[in-house]
DNA sequence: GTACACCTCATTTTT
DNA sequence: TGAGGTGTAC
């Protein structure tokens, strides 16, 4: 017994959590409630009461998210009983599932998962193919449908739309020659394959006997399908989420799931966590009133622990330029007045469009800052080149990774050339690898294109080769295949800066190293590639490490805390967003500022403008309706006036002094 | 294959 | 306003 947590230090809602181990449970955890601690200790509390670890699941919807709680545990419970436990993403663990069974579902064992931009790429292509191209189709809005048919368990081609139920089915029969599923597939085949055998199914839940899941308010339809196949009788199952934060509709996430708990399993314990430890009362009572609004939500108020503190305040700025120019002054003079770190502050905003106007601002002041959740590392181009080079050269039967980088960078291996072999691998229902490598293909091809074709194998099979002896560390394989390839003069040439060549070369050392770190600890390639698929970040180090002050999206502030906070463009149009008033899903908007409100801990600034440049045209703003619905008892609202009245007199009162100092001298 | 002009389109983005 | 995609000319 490691004894990780005492009862004592938990409040008695934590304490009811933290005890309650058995059948459905569900823990509404508003913020800045304790709840990782709740969970965690609630798990620790598992093995102390002699449950195995091998049988306990927590699932999150980050790899960050996941890695976090995994060292909180280890922290707790030690290392050893950690890594026993299975905590990962809903992704990760849907790849776990089908390692062990897509065969039964007509996929081969090596199935790839498929990149957003390998998606696009494909649905671009069938759209061409289909003529869709007159009608300005965007590949992206067909995926988007596609995914959301999949999360909502409708038949492809029973879509609305006739014309996307035609691309959906040829998206996916796409895919399934490629050997390839998508991030949605992942949860639709693992769904499909515990429904559709039993035998699996009474497996995977006698192996995992107790369930987690983390921000339930974020889980969609086909996630809590999933769930319910993977959690039977007796139901020990937990779920924690907060409905007041359900910020992510628009993905699909469904608040029904935590709203109606109670119809997918029996009898919940519901435990409210509602004591805040993060926020003053001024703050919180103003988050309160708020969220009050929202019509159908469990009921809910977050309680103070911390009494008092300073008024909210809420400032009207004549443009987005003053609001941006008052912050970046305000925040340098707080720094220097109250000697606060810049990483205490953060300035929140509904979309990215905003940040510009303030970052402007804050290199003016020369204010470090960081701006969060911008690019995403695997998104980067030369990352997704890399990747698939590394992908084929561990199996270039692989058809994803290997149309990505056939001709990247060109080799004389054209897009004729590239539909033949595809077609000649359809044919056979081969992969296009063994197209190329098949004399049968390459001999009526004109000399130069089959030249090509041979030189390109057999760098693959040399490189291949290497990597498989296992003396060769995989990352210096790698890099030798990328000279050979003439992979990075070519990146250089697409590069408009040296700089940016610089930064993507860096990148690709990341990469590297990230590699070495696998083939170190005896992981393997495989691993490697299995684990950065389903990873948008890098989970190690990243935003944490970087110095400043926060500039963040209202999304993308969920989870974080910051002592000091401004809260930007409260404005009809803005917050709410336009499309949400067009849409009616107001209440959504209402969450996020909520969510934005109960990030601050000491002093929230919120401001709104009269005036905003819009694609560099001046439009008139309105206060959002927002405003209005705040509890003014700890609100101070200022007009810029207001402010600069007092700036004035302040001036004023300094050069009185001034003068009279300059007055006793003479 | 690349360079450059032109056009279009602008919420949020966990995997 | 300005980034990214598309089309045209070499």
């Amino acid at each position: 017994m490691s004894g990780g947590f005492s009862f004592d230090s938990l409040n008695p809602a934590q304490r009811e959590a933290v005890g309650t181990l058995d059948g459905p449970v569900l823990i509404l955890a508003g913020a800045g409630t304790g709840k990782t601690r709740t969970v965690t200790c609630r798990i620790s509390n598992m093995l102390e009461t002699g449950i195995a670890p091998e049988g306990i699941l927590a699932v999150t919807f980050t790899n960050k998210a996941a890695s976090e709680m995994r060292e909180r545990i280890a922290g707790m419970v030690g290392k050893k009983l950690a890594e026993k436990m299975t905590v990962c993403t809903f992704h990760s663990l849907c790849v776990r599932l089908l390692r062990g069974g897509i065969d039964k579902l007509g996929y081969k064992q090596n199935f790839t998962i498929c990149m957003y931009s390998d998606q696009v790429g494909i649905m671009k292509q069938l759209i061409i193919r289909k003529g869709g191209k007159d009608e300005k189709l965007k590949a992206e809005v067909v995926l988007a449908e596609i995914s959301k048919a999949k999360n909502a368990g409708i038949e492809l081609k029973h879509m609305d739309d006739d014309f996307f139920a035609e691309l959906a089915v040829s998206y996916q029969n796409e895919l399934r020659a490629q050997n390839a599923v998508d991030f949605d597939d992942l949860l639709v085949l693992a769904e499909q394959l515990l429904r559709e055998h039993p035998d699996v199914r009474d497996h995977f839940r006698s192996v995992y006997t107790r369930v987690t899941v983390d921000e339930f308010q974020d889980t969609n339809g086909l996630q809590m399908r999933l769930l319910q196949q993977l959690v039977g009788p007796p139901f020990h199952v937990c779920v924690v989420g907060d409905d007041d934060q359900s910020i992510y509709g628009w993905r699909g996430a469904e608040v029904a799931n935590i709203l109606e708990f109670e119809r997918f399993f029996p009898n919940p314990k519901v435990i409210r966590l509602e004591e805040n430890y993060r926020s003053t009362h001024a703050i919180l009572h103003t988050a309160n009133s708020l969220i009050k609004r929202n019509a159908g939500r469990r009921e809910k108020e977050l309680r103070a622990t911390i009494a008092g503190g300073e008024p909210v305040r809420l400032l009207g700025m004549p443009g987005d330029e003053e609001e941006a120019e008052f912050i970046a002054e305000e925040i340098l003079s707080l720094k220097a007045t109250e000697q606060r770190p810049w990483e205490d502050f953060a300035i929140l905003f509904r979309t990215n469009m905003q940040s510009r106007k303030l970052e402007e601002a804050l290199r003016e002041q020369n204010i470090p800052y960081r701006m969060v959740g911008a690019q995403s590392f695997y998104d980067r181009r030369e990352i997704r080149d890399v990747m698939a080079y590394l992908e084929l050269l561990d199996d270039p039967e692989k058809d994803v990774p290997l149309l990505r980088i056939l001709n990247a960078p060109p080799r004389g291996i054209g897009q004729g050339t590239t539909m033949m072999a595809t077609e000649f691998s359809r044919e056979r229902d081969i992969s296009v690898w063994r197209a190329l490598c098949d004399p049968e293909f390459t001999d009526p091809l004109a000399s130069r294109g089959r030249n090509a074709i041979q030189t390109f194998v057999a760098q693959v099979m040399t490189a291949k080769i290497q990597l498989q002896n296992k003396e060769n560390p995989p990352q210096d394989v790698l890099a030798a295949f990328l000279e050979e390839t003439g992979y990075l003069p070519w990146l250089e040439r697409g590069c408009k800066t040296p700089q940016e060549f610089d930064q993507r070369r860096e990148s690709i050392h990341e990469l590297y190293q990230d590699l070495a770190k696998y083939a170190k600890r005896g992981k393997g390639v495989r691993k490697f590639l299995d684990d950065s698929a389903l990873a948008s970040e890098r989970d190690n180090d990243d935003l944490e490490k970087k110095q400043g002050a926060t500039l963040i999206t209202l999304h993308a502030s969920k989870g974080l805390e910051f002592p000091v906070v401004y809260l930007v463009g409260l404005e009809e149009g803005v917050l709410p967003h336009q499309r949400s008033i067009t849409e009616g899903t107001k209440d959504e908007e209402r969450r996020l500022l909520y969510v934005g409100i109960t990030r601050a801990q000491k002093r929230l600034t919120m401001t709104y403008c009269m005036v905003r440049r819009k694609w560099g045209q001046q439009v008139g703003c309105t206060p959002s309706t927002f405003i209005g619905e705040l509890d003014e008892e700890h609100v101070i609202h200022s007009s810029w006036d207001d402010i600069m009245g007092a700036e004035v007199s302040e001036d004023e009162l300094g050069d009185f002094f001034g003068e009279m100092e300059d007055f006793l001298k003479s």
